[in-house]
DNA sequence: GTCGGGTTACTCGGATAGTGCTTGTCCGAGTTAATCGGG
DNA sequence: CCCGATTAACTCGGACAAGCACTATCCGAGTAACCCGAC
């Protein structure tokens, strides 16, 4: 059981993108440099978040990606299910069935008790992961943070950032 | 995300063996037979159950497997964790520490607030999965099973049961 | 000075190789049951 | 008939390959900004 290490890029990338003023894009490359990974792999995972309709991406020179909705209505949910897809961990593979001397299928109408403790489980997993937002883990960085955190991401999006022009 | 589908192998498993009567065995190969799966790859799991202490092996002939502790003092969590092994699935790689201009490490003494999010939630899982026994299953499937599926579990013990000779 | 067209450079998007882990398999060490011989 | 040593077969245990998913990368399509020339 392991999650990709995509997933932690992408909510850094999607807090950073939070930081962000109304309508200001950052691209693909430059988050990339702020945490110190690969370009081309974050590009992928920022594609996933697109393809989520979690971020918008705005083509050409000056362009990027920015938040589509407000942090409050972004969840790490739906990142996790964006970069890692919507399929559960546990796969009920029907072992049950197998076997020698099989019985009839109508006997396996209800699903494996196995699988729905197991697939009950995940359900919480998500549900706690859907009750932080983006804006919840801002907070909590506030919290801790003295400043010289904040200070290092405002410095490097003053370069960075892609305001917007009309 | 994904478990491996040692994972419910292992629970179907420990499930047969909680039918046995007190100090029989079972082999691996019963169990491979029964669920339908490679016997060398089921035998792979259940040497992960005996590495935690969940199982206890007979060697030699008439030998197998036996559950180590009342079914009601074994989870799904214990399981999940023997097979695919105690490490969380969100591992925190620091990338908030990496890329230009990093700052002291004093600034990082604290927990990455993402990381602690994603290991509280997984937390959650693995609490859900502990409230769930053995036994529970093994009520659960009793609720919905007219007896055909039990019958047919029946059947093939009297075969493949080893039981206790002194 | 202003407007328009063309060029250019930068962006994302999807298709393409490399690597590590899960999956699947095999053979060997150890142990017990059965067997066979002797008493 | 009973007992004991030997044999043999069956068990698990760990070491050994194959497949697939994650990781990492590259090049191409598209777009907006920029530049240059004409008006």
């Amino acid at each position: 059981m392991k999650l990709g290490d995509g997933v932690e890029q992408a909510i850094h990338s999607m807090a950073m993108l939070a930081c962000l003023e109304e309508g200001s894009t950052l691209s693909a490359s430059a988050l990339a440099e702020y945490h110190g990974v690969s370009p081309s792999y974050l590009l992928k995972h920022m594609q996933a978040l697109s393809s989520a309709d979690l971020v918008d991406t705005v083509p050409g020179p000056k362009g990027g990606y920015r938040l589509k909705r407000k942090p409050d209505d972004i969840s790490l949910l739906d990142i996790v299910l964006a970069v890692e897809g919507p399929q559960p961990a546990f796969r009920c593979n029907e072992i049950r069935q197998r076997g020698p001397n099989p019985l009839p299928a109508r006997y396996f109408d209800k699903p494996c008790g196995i699988a729905a403790k197991m697939l009950a489980a995940e359900r919480v997993y998500r549900a706690e992961l859907a009750k932080t937002s983006i804006t919840d883990l801002m907070q909590d960085l506030q919290e801790t943070d003295d400043g010289a955190i904040a200070a290092r991401g405002c410095a490097f999006l003053d370069i960075h950032e892609r305001k917007q022009v009309r």
